[in-house]
RNA sequence: GGCCCGUUGGUCAAGCGGUUAAGACGGCGGCCUCUCACGCCGCAAACAGGAGUUCGAUUCUCCUACGGGUCACCA
C-alpha cells in the first residue's frame, strides 16, 4: 500500500477557526496513525481575500498545537512550491491538456452577458447554470478571439447526462446527476486557477491520497472526480468532516464573532484541552478515554469514528476539560501558568503566590478567572454583614460577632503562625465553645475575604494573609457587626 | 427552487437486526468538608413522524417533516 499523504489547504484570509483546526487535526491524525507524511499548502489564488499575516497564524497555530508538517512553504519538499500562487504556471499547462482531450474549452463570455444570463435565469426560476455559449466554438473561431486578445477563460466540460458516483470514506456512497452540474472555470482570465481547479492539479501532483476536508466540498467532489478522469489520475480516497456549529442553525465563525483558536487560548484554555476537545467534536474514538495528548489521539484516530451530522461547540464541556488539564499539571507547571494571572489579581508581595496557585489548582477551570478568584487577597473588599448569616453554618449577626470576638484574642496569642499552629488554636476555641465548626470558621473566613466564595477556608485564608493582616481583618469585621 | 447530505437525552456521543438504548458534559440530589471546588455515590433526561422488509427494527428500504450544504472569474 502507498505511503498515506494528507495535506492542510488553507486559505490565508483571516484567523483559525476552530472548524479548520480540527479539520487540519484529522489530516494530521490519518497521516500519523498510518506513518504518512502530513502537507501544508498555502491556497492563495484569490488575489482580492488576502490578509496581511493570516500565513503567520497558519505557521504559529499549527507549531503551538504540534501539528507539525512534514512539507510546506517554509520547510520545503519534493512537490514544491507549497503555495499556489507560485505554481501558476503548472495550472495553465493542464488546463490547455483538458482542452486538447475535449475535458475543458474556451469561453470568451464577458461578466455582463454572464450577469444577464443569471439574471434572465433567476427569473424564470430556472436553476443558474451556464448555458454553453462558448461550448462548442469551431478551433478557428476560437483562434481567432484568441489573436484578437479576447479575454477569456477556460471552463470544465461536463458530460451530457450521466451520473457520476464516487465513496466518501464518512458519507459512504454519493451519487449525483451529470445535469446538475455547472460548466466551472478553471482557469481564470488573470490566468491564475480557480479552487476547483487547483486543488485538483495540486492534490495530484503532490501525492495527496486522502482528502480531508469539510463538507462545503461534498456536493462538488463529482466535478473533481470528472477533472481526475479526464485526466486519467487516481482519485484520492475522501473524507468530508461535517461543520462545527455555534448553534443548531449557525456554523461556528469569526463573522458571528465566536471564538478562533487564538481567542480560547487567551481567554485561558490550554492549547491541549481545545485540541483535545475538538477532536472529539465530530469523532469519536469508541471507547471511555476522553482525555488525549496528541500521540494518544494519532494512536486511537479511525476514520470510521467521525459523524456524519454537524456537532455544536459546547463551551461547558469545554471548560471541564480545560479543568481536567488543570488538574493533571504538576503543582509548578499550573504556577507558572497562571502566574500570570495570578498578577493581575495580587498585587502585594507579602502573598505567597505559590502557595495560592496550590489552592486554586483544583478549583480553577478557567485560567482567566483567576484574577476575580484572588482579588479580595490584596484588598478586602467592601461587604454587607448578610454574608455573615449562613443557613447551614448555622451562623447570624450576632453569634458571628461573639465568634470574631473570640477568634481575635486566640489569633493574637499564635505566635508561631503555621497551619499546624492556627489549626490547634481555633479547634481548641471551637472545642472551648461547644459549637460546631461552621460557627467559628464561617464567620472567620468571611472577616478575612469579604466574599461568600473563596479558594480556601478560613485558616487557609489567614495563612495566606499573614498575622497583621488577618488581625486587622477580623478586627474590622467585629467593628462592621457591632 | 434544483442537486447532495444529515436527524439517538439540553450538548458531545456509543450502538452497526434481538441491549434494562452505554459513557461524558451540563442539571438535580446526597456524601465528604474550615466556604467553594475537587473527589465519591445516585436521579431525571433520547432513537423526528409514517409506511414497509423481517419472527423481530434505533439499526435495512421508501415517503413526510425538520435541519445543513451547494448552485461565483470565493475558497
Amino acid at each position: 500500500m502507498r505511503t498515506i499523504r494528507t495535506r492542510f489547504a488553507p486559505s490565508p484570509t483571516g484567523y483559525m477557526h476552530v472548524g479548520n483546526l480540527r479539520t487540519a487535526l484529522y489530516a494530521y491524525l490519518l497521516a500519523k496513525k498510518n506513518n504518512g507524511t502530513f502537507i501544508l499548502r498555502i491556497e492563495d489564488t484569490d488575489q482580492e481575500r488576502q490578509v496581511e499575516g493570516a500565513v503567520d497564524i497558519i505557521y504559529r497555530t499549527l507549531a503551538e498545537t504540534g501539528l507539525v508538517h512534514d512539507e510546506g512553504p517554509d520547510i520545503g519538499g519534493p512537490c514544491g512550491p507549497y503555495i499556489q500562487s507560485q505554481r501558476k504556471d503548472i495550472y495553465k499547462k493542464y488546463a490547455l491538456e483538458l482542452v486538447e482531450k475535449g475535458a475543458a474549452y474556451y469561453c470568451f463570455c464577458d461578466k455582463e452577458r454572464l450577469d444577464e444570463l443569471r439574471l434572465v435565469q433567476e427569473a424564470s426560476k430556472m436553476p443558474s447554470k451556464y448555458d454553453g455559449h462558448c461550448r462548442n466554438l469551431s478551433r478557428e473561431e476560437v483562434e481567432q478571439k484568441l489573436r484578437d486578445g479576447v479575454p477569456y477563460v477556460i471552463r470544465q466540460k461536463i458530460p451530457e447526462g450521466g451520473v457520476t458516483v464516487f465513496e466518501d470514506a464518512v458519507f459512504g456512497t454519493v451519487s449525483t446527476p451529470n445535469d446538475s452540474l455547472d460548466d466551472n472555470i478553471l482557469l481564470k482570465s488573470d490566468g491564475l486557477p480557480t479552487y476547483n481547479f487547483a486543488n485538483v492539479v495540486d492534490d495530484h501532483l503532490m501525492g495527496i491520497t486522502h482528502v480531508v476536508r469539510g463538507t462545503e466540498y461534498l456536493s462538488s467532489t463529482p466535478k473533481y472526480n470528472l477533472l481526475y478522469e479526464a485526466f486519467g489520475w487516481e482519485i484520492p480516497v475522501y473524507v468530508h468532516c461535517p461543520p462545527v456549529m455555534k448553534d443548531a442553525h449557525t456554523k461556528l465563525s469569526k463573522r458571528n464573532g465566536d471564538a478562533s483558536y487564538e481567542d480560547l487560548v487567551a481567554a485561558g484554555y490550554l492549547k491541549e484541552a481545545v485540541l483535545n476537545y475538538i477532536a472529539l467534536l465530530g469523532w469519536s474514538p469508541g471507547g471511555e478515554q476522553e482525555v488525549f495528548t496528541l500521540p494518544e489521539l494519532v494512536q486511537a484516530f479511525d476514520i470510521s469514528g467521525i459523524s456524519k451530522s454537524p456537532s455544536i461547540f459546547d463551551t461547558n464541556k469545554l471548560r471541564w476539560l480545560n479543568g481536567e488539564y488543570i488538574r493533571r499539571l504538576s503543582p509548578e507547571a499550573f504556577y507558572d501558568m497562571a502566574r500570570p494571572w495570578l498578577d493581575q489579581g495580587i498585587h502585594s508581595d507579602s502573598i505567597d503566590k505559590r502557595a495560592v496557585a496550590a489552592l486554586l489548582q483544583p478549583r480553577c477551570e478557567l485560567l482567566s478567572e483567576i484574577p476575580e478568584q484572588v482579588d479580595f487577597l490584596d484588598k478586602l473588599p467592601e461587604y454587607d454583614t448578610a454574608l455573615y448569616c449562613h443557613k447551614k453554618m448555622k451562623t447570624d449577626c450576632e453569634n458571628s460577632l461573639a465568634s470574631l470576638q473570640a477568634i481575635l484574642p486566640v489569633l493574637e496569642s499564635v505566635d508561631d503562625w503555621t497551619q499546624e499552629s492556627l489549626h490547634d488554636a481555633l479547634f481548641t476555641l471551637i472545642e472551648k465553645m461547644g459549637v460546631k465548626n461552621g460557627v467559628v470558621l464561617w464567620p472567620l473566613r468571611v472577616a478575612l475575604s469579604g466574599k461568600a466564595f473563596t479558594p480556601g477556608g478560613g485558616i487557609e485564608l489567614a495563612l495566606l494573609l499573614g498575622k497583621e493582616q488577618s488581625l486587622e481583618r477580623v478586627r474590622h469585621g467585629i467593628a462592621l457587626l457591632s
